[in-house]
DNA sequence: AATGAATGAGGGTTCATTCAT
DNA sequence: TATGAATGAACCCTCATTCAT
């Protein structure tokens, strides 16, 4: 190239710009997929400009765990109107209903994060804090729903909590299942806590 | 030494021994650290000879998918007494605690299949058919359970089914879930179909 | 290239010419300057090939250690004739000599293995081995020449041995040192101990 | 905070401070493993502020090389009492004891430097400055001590200054000798010159 | 003078696959 | 059928050096 200057930016910046990069790259082609060098390509530095940021991959995989944290705390579907136990458990389903839909970049790294967990301790670190806090606001709303009288008076919180994770999650996580298949399960669930 | 006769497997004698370790070894280090060279190891092989039985690596996998196919239509946990749409469903729950308990490699090695299948065709055909299978047989058992009177009336037989199978996926793949979790999470998910 | 046949040669060859080719290697750049790379290319061998025969290099670097040793113990001078400490020790003048101006691989290979032994261990026992044959023999030799009266009465055998090994190891491996130097270097040596 | 001045050194102050850390570092870990990054930090400082003083490695070898030189010149063992030629020659001795147990620094670089001399033409100017004059002044003591009549007669100064800086070189820059055993050594070889 | 950012050119090692026997 | 030998294509990471500020 005849002349190609420099391109520079601030620290965090490019931080950014390389996250979501490895981000995008690791929900499109997964782990076993997920180069140093195409990170560095697709963030147009070189890739031991990338070492200079994150000195491991393994730092980088920190780091997108970071961001998936970060992103699902900030992003969610628009909120619904009404209040109780009823709309917030909608509000999670429409919340996945809107992962799948717009951004489903955040189920994608989640699955590949939640997978490597299973072999890698610090990755289950990591994971491990999105699921608990997912999984004990769920139970809030099943708490919630049984004081309002509206869900069953024998339900179990905890175990409802864990039943409404694992079905969202296992619906979403490793199959295309289609909108309407997966809003009629919703509501069965939904159901079966009256 | 005594007589002692060179041991020759038929080559379909063979194949099974390349693939039960394979499917072993994708248990234990998912497809990150699946390697030819270890299987073959691990078969007591050269790695030319697995590759002269299975050509590419794809082949192999698409093996591993096949056995796993079989063993989840052969290997169950003991059947339960009575007869009748709940104890089907309640034989649906212990054979996955089974699996869980006693043949934690099934579960992995569907787990591993499973995400690769988000990403590989070949894969996600005989992934597919295992996934259709359950999920049809337990569609069956809910139709069953309506007719039988023992289910709620506004029961969805396909919505309930896919609600089964996720959550009962969605809990025991891809986290380390306590037995009594689990028990509890198969209740309340009994409890919301009556 | 066109048609470039893959050559095939017995193991042990093909071992034999990767470690004359590291052996050349180390020699003429130090071990600064040994790439694995390049040493496959003087062995005319991709890269992978050599590590097919060294899992490491410091496997390598360990064959390399022990063909010192072997031609060490295979290649001298021709032998003087004569016989006694004297004739003795002479032959070990000559053997140095004959490795500077004949073998000047041996000298340099021996070099870079005693500084790297400084700081690394498995180096040290390799070279410790090669180090302590030599100074036993002249230690010997020393002994002798005590018992024939060649020598002086008051001269310490294993001092003598230390004196003859460092001054000969430190005139020839660390500097260029004519010919007729060492000669007059050894000459006084010998003096001394008479 | 009280009133803390911002350092700020004399660039040949600073330049001191670089070639410090970059002399203690080579001297601990070798050419092999004495990276530009490192010495900076050592220096506190950033290493493209090093490239400022020495703009390459080159660069501050040549300046290590020199210090090296220095150092030779000031520091000693402390003086022997006496006078002529024997007191000098164990003052050699006594120096390159001291240096062993004080400031083996100065052993490891001059080892390193006199190695990295054999393939690297700059280096060997440097070097070979301190070799001539520490054979020189050898050389001085074995021309005196002949003329003192403390010496043989047919000993020859050049050869046995050659001797002497070989011996008490060639004992302790490549291996880790025994006090007792240099000690010994170095009488062996002043009893060969009486 | 001083530095954080950026990089080109490797360096050792890995791995599925192929070849010759 | 079975295998040791051989390889191309990567992969993660390192390092002296340069650039813009």
């Amino acid at each position: 190239m005849l002349f190609m200057p420099r391109v520079r930016l601030l620290a965090k910046d490019r931080r950014v710009l390389i996250v979501d990069a490895a981000f995008a790259l690791l929900a499109a082609s997964g782990f076993e997929g997920l180069r140093t060098r195409d990170v560095a390509l697709a963030a147009k530095i070189n890739s031991a400009t990338l070492h200079h940021y994150f000195p491991t991959k393994e730092d980088l995989v920190a780091a997108i765990a970071e961001r998936l944290a970060e992103r699902f705390t900030t992003e969610h579907a628009p909120p619904l109107r009404g209040k109780g136990a009823r709309t917030a458990l909608r509000q999670q389903f429409a919340d996945v209903t809107y992962y799948c839909e717009h951004q489903p970049e955040l189920i994608a790294v989640y699955r590949e994060l939640a997978v490597r967990a299973l072999r890698d301790q610090p990755t289950r670190v990591l994971v491990g804090r999105v699921d608990e806090r997912w999984r004990d606001s769920v139970e809030a709303i099943m708490r919630l729903g049984k004081n309002e009288g509206i869900f069953r008076s024998d339900l179990e919180p905890a175990a409802a909590a864990n039943l409404v994770v694992a079905a969202l999650w296992g619906a979403v996580a490793f199959r295309r299942i289609a909108p309407t298949t997966f809003k009629r399960m919703c509501d069965e669930l939904e159901s079966g806590f009256r």
